[in-house]
DNA sequence: GGAACTCGCCAC
DNA sequence: AAACGTGGCGAGTTCC
C-alpha cells in the first residue's frame, strides 16, 4: 500500500485553512439591516398580491372545489396530485419517487399562464425566506458571520452555512440585485472578488496532461468552447465577440463541454443545447423554431442541413462526443479509464494535493473528485497566504469569504492597488512555485465595487 | 412534537 | 448497459 508523501502537507493545508477561515468568519460581512427589513416587507406585499391573483383563476377554483377546502399552493405533493391525477395532464418528467414533477420546467411545459404566477411566487419566496430572512436571523450587530467548513465534503472541497455564503444568487438579475443589495463592506471600504478563471479545467490538465488541452490553455489565441461551437453548429466562421456567436458558445460550454468533462453523455447534452439554450422543441423541428440568429431561425438553419428533429440532433451530438473523446482529447479519455481501473484495484484515488478519497466511488467520481478537490485547494492555499501577508503587514483590508474558486475581500481604498498586485503574485506565481505539479499557467479575474457600495455593483478591475 | 424524508432551487 | 459532480436550506410530508 502506498502512503502518499504529501499527507503531512495535506494536513497542514487544512489546519492553516481552518485558522484563516476562522478569521474571515470573525470579521463577517456587513448587512444593511434597514434595507433587508424593508425589502422583506415589500416582498410580503408582492407575494400576497400574486397569491390573490392566482386564487382568482379558474384553475385554482377547480382545485379548491375538488379538495373541498383551501389547497396549499406551495405544496408540491398537492399540486402534483391536482395537475396529474385530477386534471389528467401528462407530466414531462417525474421526480425520484415517481410522482409527476412540479418544478419550473414541468410547469412551463403545461403552458398555462396561471402557473407563471406560481413560478414567480416561488422565486420571491426563495429570495425572502432563504436569503434575506437568513441574513436578518444570523446577523450580530449588523454583520453576518458565515461558517466555512473543511470537514464535511467528500471531495475535500469546503462548504458554508449559517448563512450559506456559497449559493447567493448571481445569474438571475432580479434575485441577484435584491439580495446582493443587502451586503456591504465596512464603512469607508470596498467589496472585491478575486476568481481563478477555469481552474477545474486547468487542474484536470495537471492530472491527465492531454497535449491538446494543454495547448488550449497555453495559447490565448485558441478557444476550446469556440471550436466546439463551430463543430456543433457547423459554422465556418466564428467570432465569440459577436453577440449571436457568444450565445452559441455559452450553450456549448455549459450544455456540452462541462457536462462531458463531468461524465455526462450525448443524450442529455443534446437536450441541454437544443431545448434549454436554443429554445428548440423536443420531437420534430419547424422552420420558425429556435431563437433568431442573423435574421434566420435556428430551426430553419438546422433543417436546411438535414437535422430535422431532436432525434437527428442527438445523433449529431453522439458523433461529436465520439470525436471529442477519441480524436480531440484521447489522452484525457485514457486517463479517466486508467484512474477508474486504479480505483477498482486499490479502493481509493489520491489527489495531487496529498488527500485520499476512499469508500464507494462511481466511475465518474474517480475522475471528478480529485479535480474538484485539488482545484479548491489552489484557492485555499492562496487564501491562507494572503491572510498571512495581510496580517504580517498589518493591513486594514480583510478576507471575508470564499466561494470554491473565488475570494471575497473587504478592502481599504488606500490599499487597493497593493492588494491587487499581491493577489496576482500569490495566486498566479507563488502557488505554482510551491506546487511543482501545476504544469499550466493560472489566471485570475478581479472585480470591485465602489466605496460604500453593495455587492450587487461589482465591476471588472484591471491592474494599472 | 421532533426526526427523517422528498422536492425544489440557489451556488460552483 | 447506463448515462454529470459537490454542497445548504426552506417548506411540506410522513413516520414514530
Amino acid at each position: 500500500m502506498n502512503i502518499h508523501p504529501n499527507t503531512e502537507q495535506a494536513y497542514r493545508l487544512f489546519h492553516d485553512g481552518t485558522l484563516a477561515f476562522a478569521r474571515a468568519e470573525q470579521q463577517g460581512i456587513r448587512v444593511d439591516m434597514a434595507y433587508a427589513e424593508r425589502k422583506k416587507q415589500e416582498l410580503d406585499d408582492e407575494i400576497i398580491r400574486l397569491e390573490n391573483t392566482f386564487k382568482q383563476t379558474k384553475l385554482y377554483r377547480h382545485w379548491q372545489h375538488v379538495v373541498k377546502k383551501d389547497p396549499n399552493i406551495h405544496s408540491g405533493t398537492q399540486l402534483s396530485h391536482f395537475l396529474y391525477n385530477v386534471k389528467k395532464f401528462k407530466p414531462v418528467k417525474t421526480t425520484v419517487s415517481g410522482q409527476g414533477a412540479t418544478d419550473e420546467e414541468a410547469l412551463m411545459d403545461l403552458n398555462l399562464p396561471e402557473l407563471k404566477d406560481l413560478i414567480q411566487i416561488r422565486k420571491l419566496k426563495k429570495v425572502r425566506d432563504t436569503y434575506l430572512e437568513a441574513f436578518t436571523r444570523e446577523q450580530v450587530d449588523g454583520y453576518v458571520h458565515p461558517s466555512f467548513n473543511l470537514h464535511l465534503v467528500k471531495t475535500f472541497r469546503s462548504s458554508s452555512d449559517r448563512p450559506n455564503f456559497q449559493n447567493i444568487p448571481k445569474r438571475d438579475k432580479e434575485s441577484m440585485q435584491i439580495i446582493r443589495d443587502a451586503l456591504y463592506p465596512r464603512p469607508g471600504h470596498q467589496l472585491m472578488e478575486i476568481d481563478y478563471s477555469g481552474i477545474e479545467v486547468r487542474i484536470a490538465a495537471c492530472y491527465h496532461k492531454d497535449p491538446t488541452m494543454i495547448q488550449y490553455i497555453n495559447d490565448p489565441t485558441t478557444d476550446m468552447h469556440s471550436d466546439m461551437a463551430k463543430q456543433i453548429f457547423m459554422l465556418d466562421e466564428f467570432d465569440k465577440c459577436v453577440k449571436e456567436y457568444s450565445h452559441l458558445r455559452s450553450a456549448v460550454k455549459n450544455g456540452f463541454v462541462f457536462p462531458q468533462f463531468y461524465g455526462d453523455y450525448y443524450g442529455n447534452c443534446a437536450v441541454n443545447i437544443a431545448c434549454e439554450w436554443c429554445q428548440l422543441p423536443t420531437g420534430k423541428w419547424n422552420k420558425e423554431d429556435g431563437f433568431s440568429m442573423f435574421g434566420d431561425h435556428l430551426g430553419n438553419y438546422f433543417i436546411r442541413r438535414g437535422i430535422k428533429s431532436l432525434e437527428d440532433f442527438t445523433q449529431h451530438i453522439k458523433h461529436i462526443e465520439q470525436d471529442f473523446w477519441y480524436n480531440r482529447f484521447p489522452i484525457y479519455r485514457r486517463w479517466k479509464e486508467h484512474w477508474w481501473k486504479q480505483y477498482q484495484k486499490n479502493g481509493y484515488v489520491d489527489l495531487l494535493t496529498g488527500f485520499r478519497c476512499s469508500g464507494i466511488l462511481s466511475k465518474n467520481d474517480t475522475s471528478n473528485w480529485p479535480v474538484q478537490g485539488a482545484a479548491f485547494h489552489c484557492l485555499l492555499w492562496s487564501f491562507i497566504e494572503l491572510d498571512a501577508i495581510m496580517r504580517r503587514n498589518k493591513w486594514d483590508t480583510r478576507l471575508i469569504g470564499q466561494i470554491h474558486d473565488s475570494i471575497v475581500l473587504d478592502v481599504h481604498p488606500n490599499e487597493l492597488e497593493m492588494v491587487a498586485k499581491i493577489a496576482q503574485q500569490v495566486t498566479c506565481h507563488d502557488l505554482p512555485q510551491a506546487w511543482k505539479w501545476i504544469n499550466v499557467p493560472l489566471e485570475i479575474e478581479m472585480e470591485i465595487a465602489d466605496v460604500d457600495r453593495p455587492w450587487s455593483e461589482l465591476k471588472n478591475y484591471v491592474i494599472t
